[in-house]
DNA sequence: GAGTGTGAACGTCTTCACAGCG
DNA sequence: CGCTGTGAAGACGTTCACACTC
């Protein structure tokens, strides 16, 4: 998630859920597949179906901005691509920063859908002094001294950081500091920010553990499917039911 | 979130939140600085800094493990890093295979935090055959065509997707075919895969728009200091091209 | 008839607050 | 006393089902 301070007062007047907020830009991908086939309307079935949703929900999300579909038809793409493009605040253009031109770094220079939608790589920002004046993507690397100027110069926001961990935070407080407000953190570290600065957080190491817990349950099922014997190489007791009480006094090794 | 089919049926007994699966990585990696610094217990609140959330949250979380704590003390760390990492299947290697060796993959082969937690790049794949046997961070990267039987050979249950849009699709139903049941996808695209495949996304520009999206706000909240709720506004005033020429968001609201 | 828009039901996650144990 | 473990309350998110509109 977002915000590790930030209390949204969860009561300003425009209030459009998080959840809601996540899945627009998933809406506005589809859409402007469509648009590009000159589709003129869809359904909330069809449309959910391409955003990988159900059509409940995509109804329910786009309820928050209003009535924009038309009953007995759907709803019109070029409107909904323009409507959605304005609440994300896509009409507008957001200089960004990347600081750490590593691999990743480079890969994020190097993407695409990164101008295509708003956003303008406003400067590559790296603390080797070998990379300063070097090309990335088109874009010549400057120098970590260069960051708050950067900053303050093209008017940047939004920051992005591809640094190793020990950097980040050292990154993320210079970044504050001279005016941005919102992070996209891939460094593997809890960032600490002042209120009113919003971090997201992309990892992979994250995202992968998290598989191998849904895989080691997959592993685990099938075995017990077939035969109710015992578990097999690493498959681990476990405790059994959790109920109410049944706190379970665990195995407790080394 | 992930999993375009994840029905738990409350199948196994054993109940762990998604919400609390999540965050257990994030646990572990606080505890594994922890250990390293040879600290012998943390408290929740302690711990709960150090991952970003609040203790409560923590303590419950763990409470779906079980009783690992000791009332009055706090958590033993070396216990905890075990149980978690158990938990989450770490204790098992993952072998995995990256397809689309461009940028990003090239920065995913050399991430360090991929091999330091039981996760194994057993293979990289390209579909450019000019890639094929040049090392990229010391594996040589392998053609399309051999993924079938890397994964079989291999026993790869995990694969990561870093191919462009247009690929991903066709390299996912490829993976799934020969055996892979977890895929971590980084392409632009909705996946479709059958049940009992789980999907994890990672998605830099829907990231980025969710920032966009916070920021505009922010940047509107100066007009609107206190404007006593202006009623459900159906039409916004247009978001007032403030236009990227210097024009910073400085201004605290009182 | 077809498909949106939405109250209400339901499920999941977070936070509270305190009993209970070391 | 300090801190965990957890029911209960509350906030949030999803799904249902149908009234309503084109």
């Amino acid at each position: 998630m977002a915000t590790g301070r930030t209390h949204r007062p969860a009561t300003r007047s425009r209030g459009i859920p998080e959840a809601t907020v996540a899945r627009l830009p998933l809406y506005l991908r589809a859409l402007t597949a469509l648009s590009e086939r000159s589709v003129p309307t869809v359904s909330s079935e069809e449309l959910a179906a391409a955003a990988g949703v159900n059509s409940a929900k995509l109804r329910k999300d786009f309820s928050y901005l209003g009535s924009y579909g038309t009953r007995g038809v759907g709803y019109d793409v070029e409107y909904l691509v323009y409507q959605i493009s304005r609440e994300l605040g896509l009409t507008q253009d957001w200089p960004v920063v990347i600081v750490g031109i590593g691999n990743l770094g480079a890969a994020l220079a190097n993407y695409g859908g990164f101008a295509s939608r708003g956003f303008r790589v406003a400067a590559l920002i790296d603390a080797d002094p070998a990379m300063a004046g070097k090309p990335v993507a088109g874009i010549p690397v400057q120098h970590t001294d260069e960051l708050e100027s950067i900053i303050t110069d093209n008017g940047v926001s939004i920051g992005v950081i591809a640094t190793p961990a020990g950097a980040a935070q050292q990154v993320c407080d210079r970044l504050v500091a001279a005016g941005v407000t919102s992070i996209l953190n891939f460094a593997p570290t809890v960032l600490t920010v002042p209120d009113g600065v919003d971090v997201r957080k992309v990892d992979l190491s994250i995202e992968l553990q998290i598989l191998a817990f849904h895989e080691q349950r997959k592993a685990g099922e099938e075995a017990a499917v077939d035969t109710a014997a015992p578990a097999a190489v690493r498959r681990q007791p476990a405790a059994t039911d959790q109920g109410p009480d049944g706190d379970v006094p665990a195995v407790m090794p080394a």
